[in-house]
DNA sequence: AAGAGCATGTAACCTGTTACATGATTAT
DNA sequence: ATAATCATGTAACAGGTTACATGCTCTT
C-alpha cells in the first residue's frame, strides 16, 4: 500500500491539506508508517488529478493558501476497493537487531547504550500512543483503537524483552583490539586520527 | 544500514556465495530483513570492486560457477566501523494495520480472514524461528539467540494481541452497500463491466 | 515427466528520502 | 530575538523490487 493510497483514506474520514496530513502520519500512525511531505504533496497532486479527490484553495494572510482536499465519490470506491486487495503486508526493518546480530563485534559500552536508547524509543513510542488516546472520545472508531493498542502492546512486549534478555549479550570488550578500532575511525569518513 | 552493509556483516562470519546469503537472509533474518537476489549480486560486485571482500570462483560442473566471497582486512574493519554509527533504525511498514484502522469500511467476512491470516502469519514466523533454532549448538553466538528470541517474543505478542483484541473490530456489513462493492469492481482495473 | 533446487546475473521500474527554496506569524 | 508553527512545493538521488534471461541436476 503506498502513501497515495492512505493519503486517499486520511481523506475518507475527514479534509485536509497537506500539512495536516503530514500531523496525522505523524501522530496516528506513527508506529507503523512515515510519510514525509516529499511524497505527500506529490501524492496529493496526483489524486487530485486522477479526480479521486476535490481540491478547494483557502486563501490565508501572508501564507501559501491552504489547499484543502476532500474525497470524491469515485475517491471513495477506490479506497474501498484498494482495502479489498488480498495479503496486505506487516514488515519490519530493523537496523537495531542487524546490530544484536553481530553483538560480539560491537563494544560493550556502546551496545549497552544501544540497548538503553532501544528501550527508550519504545518506551517513548508507548508514550506518545497513550499520550494521543488518552483524549478520544468513548465512540471514536474500534480501528484507530486496535492499532493504537497493538502499537503500545508491541512496544510493551519489545522493553520487556530487552530488559529480560539482554543479559545475554555482552559485546566485545573496548580494549580488546584497539588496532581495529583506530583503522576503523581513520576509515570512517574524515575524522582526524588522533592517538 | 543497507543490504551491502548486511553480506559484509554475513560475510565476517563465514564466507558464501550469493546464494548462499539469500539463504541466509531467508532463515536468520527473515523476521526483520528482506533481500533479494537483485540486491544481493550487485552488493556483492561493489563490495569487491571496494576491496572489502575477496572473490574465488569454485568451478562447477554444469552449472555456473560457485562465486565464493571472502572477507579482507579491510571489509572487516569497514564493517565494525559501520556498527558503530549510531541510531540504528527499526521500522515497522504495516499494511495490516492501516487496514485495521479503516476496518469499519472493510466487509466483516474479509475482516476476520484478514485477523485469521495475520494471526497465521505470526504463528509461521514463531515456528520458523524455533525450526531454526533447536537445531544450534549451544555455543551458538549470543547475538543470534537474542534476535531469534525478540523475534518469537514479537510474533507471539501479536499474535496474543490479536486473539484478545479482535472482538473489538466489526467491520462493515456485507450486503449494506451493494453499490459501492460493485462500483469499486468495475473501476478496479479494467475488469470488463458486467451488469 | 514435472518440479524443486542450484547458480549466475541485468535492466527497467517504482517508491520514497533528502535537500533545497520561500516566507509570514505566533509563542517563548 | 529566537525558535517553532503554518504552508506550499520541486528535483535529484538512493535503494530495493520485479521481471527477465539461462540451464543443468536431483528428487518425486
Amino acid at each position: 500500500m503506498d502513501i497515495k493510497t492512505l493519503c486517499l483514506g486520511l481523506l475518507s474520514l475527514d479534509e485536509a491539506c497537506g500539512y495536516d496530513l503530514k500531523k496525522k502520519f505523524e501522530s496516528l500512525f506513527k508506529h507503523f508508517f512515515a510519510a514525509g511531505y516529499g511524497s505527500i504533496y506529490p501524492a496529493l497532486a496526483d489524486l487530485a488529478e486522477a479526480g479521486l479527490v476535490d481540491c478547494r484553495e483557502v486563501p490565508q494572510n501572508g501564507r501559501p493558501a491552504r489547499k484543502v482536499y476532500a474525497i470524491t465519490e469515485a475517491g471513495r470506491t477506490f479506497f474501498q476497493d484498494s482495502l479489498s486487495r488480498a495479503n496486505p503486508t506487516h514488515k519490519l526493518r530493523s537496523d537495531f537487531l542487524v546490530m544484536m546480530y553481530f553483538a560480539d563485534q560491537v563494544d560493550t559500552d556502546r551496545l549497552q547504550l544501544l540497548l538503553d536508547s532501544r528501550i527508550g524509543s519504545f518506551h517513548d513510542a508507548a508514550a506518545h500512543i497513550e499520550r494521543i488516546t488518552e483524549s478520544w472520545p468513548s465512540d471514536s472508531p474500534a480501528g484507530a483503537r486496535f492499532v493504537a493498542g497493538f502499537g503500545k502492546a508491541m512496544a510493551e512486549a519489545a522493553t520487556r524483552y530487552i530488559e529480560e534478555n539482554r543479559h545475554m549479550l555482552k559485546g566485545q570488550a573496548k580494549s580488546q583490539r584497539p588496532d581495529v578500532h583506530r583503522q576503523a575511525h581513520r576509515l570512517a569518513s574524515g575524522l582526524e586520527e588522533r592517538v
